[in-house]
DNA sequence: AGGTAAACACACCGGTCGGTATACTCACAA
DNA sequence: TTGTGAGTATACCGACCGGTGTGTTTACCT
C-alpha cells in the first residue's frame, strides 16, 4: 500500500477511486456509502482499494485532504496578494461565493465529516480541525495586515461569518449568503478602525 | 402506533426510547446508533419501539422536533420580552453561549442531520430547514424592531454569526465563540443604524 | 528472459443493519 | 369478566457492512 499522505503519485485505478469515493461521500455522506459502491463506480474490484488505501478510514483522509487542497488552491487562484487586506477580505468572501455555486450543493465537507465521524480519535476529524483553524487564521491574518483593532477576534468573527454563510446556503437555501457575510465583513473592518 | 407528531402524550416506555435515542443520536450520530443498542439502552425491545414510532425515520424526526423545542423553550426563558430589541439580540447569543457550556458537544443537531441524512426528501432534513427559517426570522424581527437599516439582511447576518459560532466551538474548540459573535452582533446592530 | 507492480476476478468472512413474527404477561377499564 | 393496550422475550429475515484470501492477467523495466 502507498502512502496514501506523503506521496501525491497515484496510480491511475487510485486516482479513478479517489475521484469517485470524493463525489460519492461527499454527496451521499461517508458513512452511507459502501466501499463496494466505490468499487463499482471507479470501475474498479475492492482488492485494488484496499491494495492501494488500506481501509476506508485512510481512504476517508484522503478525500478530506485531497477537497481541502482544492479549496485552497480555488481561493488562492482568486486572490490578488498586491491587493489590500480589505479587498483581500472582500476576495475571500466572493471566492466561497463561486465556490459554493460550483461545487459545494451539500455544505461544507470538513464540517459534515465532524458530524458524521463521532469517534473522538477518527484521523477524518482532525482534518476538519486543521482546515478550520487555517481559515481561521488566514482571516485573523488580514485583519492583522489591515491594521485593525483585536485583530484575532476580527478573524474568528469572519471565519463564523464564512462558516455561517455555508450554513444559510445549504439549508436555508439563500442564494447569496456569501455576498451578505463579504457586506457584513466590511461592516467590520470599520468598526474594527480599518481605514475604506 | 400513535401518531408522534401530533400527540406529545408518550407511554413511559415511549418517553425513555424518545430521550435514550436523543442522547445517542446527538452524541454518536443517526447514521451509526442502530435500533437495537436504542433498545438495549432504553430497557425495551425492539418490538416496542416499533410499535410506538413505527420506524427508524420516524424516531429521528421526533428526536429533531423534540430538541428544537428544548432549544426554543431554553431561549425563551432567557429573554425578557420587555427588554430593548438590541438587549435581546445580545441575549440571544447569551443563550446561545449558556446552551453550547451545557449541552451542545457535538455541535448542532439540525446541522448534523443534514449531513448525515444525505436522502433529498428525507422528512429530518425539512425539520432541519424550517429550525434554520425559524431562527433567521428570530433575529431578522429583532432587527426590524430596533429599527435597523435593512433588516432581513441584517438578520441573515446575526444568523450567520450564530451558526458559526457554533462551529467554531464546536471544531476549532473556541470557547467564548457565541460571546465574541455577541460582540460583533451589537457592532453590527451600530453599523445598520440602531442607537446604543 | 525474467522480475515486478498493478490490476483483475471471485469467493468468502463475521458482524450488523432495519424490520418482522410469534407467543406470552400484566394492568386496567367497560 | 372479559377485552384491550402496553409491554416482554426470543427468534428470525434478507441485505449490506468493512475487510481478506487465492490466484490470474497485463505491461513495463532491466
Amino acid at each position: 500500500m502507498a502512502s496514501v499522505t506523503t506521496s501525491p503519485q497515484l496510480t491511475p485505478a487510485a486516482r479513478r477511486v479517489l475521484d469517485t469515493a470524493s463525489e460519492l461521500f461527499y454527496t451521499r455522506g461517508i458513512n452511507t456509502v459502501g466501499m463496494e459502491l466505490v468499487a463499482e463506480r471507479a470501475g474498479v474490484t475492492k482488492k485494488t482499494i484496499y491494495d492501494r488505501f488500506g481501509s476506508k478510514q485512510r481512504l476517508v483522509v484522503a478525500y478530506l485532504r485531497a477537497r481541502d487542497a482544492r479549496w485552497r488552491d480555488f481561493l488562492a487562484a482568486r486572490i490578488d496578494p498586491r491587493a489590500t487586506p480589505r479587498a483581500r477580505v472582500a476576495a475571500t468572501f466572493e471566492a466561497l461565493d463561486a465556490w459554493m455555486r460550483e461545487e459545494n450543493e451539500r455544505g461544507c465537507a470538513m464540517v459534515n465529516a465532524y458530524a458524521e465521524l463521532s469517534e473522538p480519535g477518527h484521523p477524518g476529524r482532525t482534518v476538519a480541525e486543521e482546515q478550520k483553524r487555517w481559515l481561521r487564521d488566514l482571516y485573523a491574518g488580514l485583519a492583522r495586515e489591515a491594521g485593525a483593532t483585536a485583530p484575532e477576534e476580527l478573524g474568528e468573527v469572519l471565519a463564523m461569518l464564512h462558516e455561517g454563510a455555508v450554513v444559510a446556503r445549504n439549508v436555508t437555501g439563500t442564494a447569496d449568503a456569501a455576498l451578505t457575510a463579504r457586506a457584513a465583513g466590511n461592516a467590520l473592518l470599520t468598526a474594527h478602525g480599518v481605514p475604506e
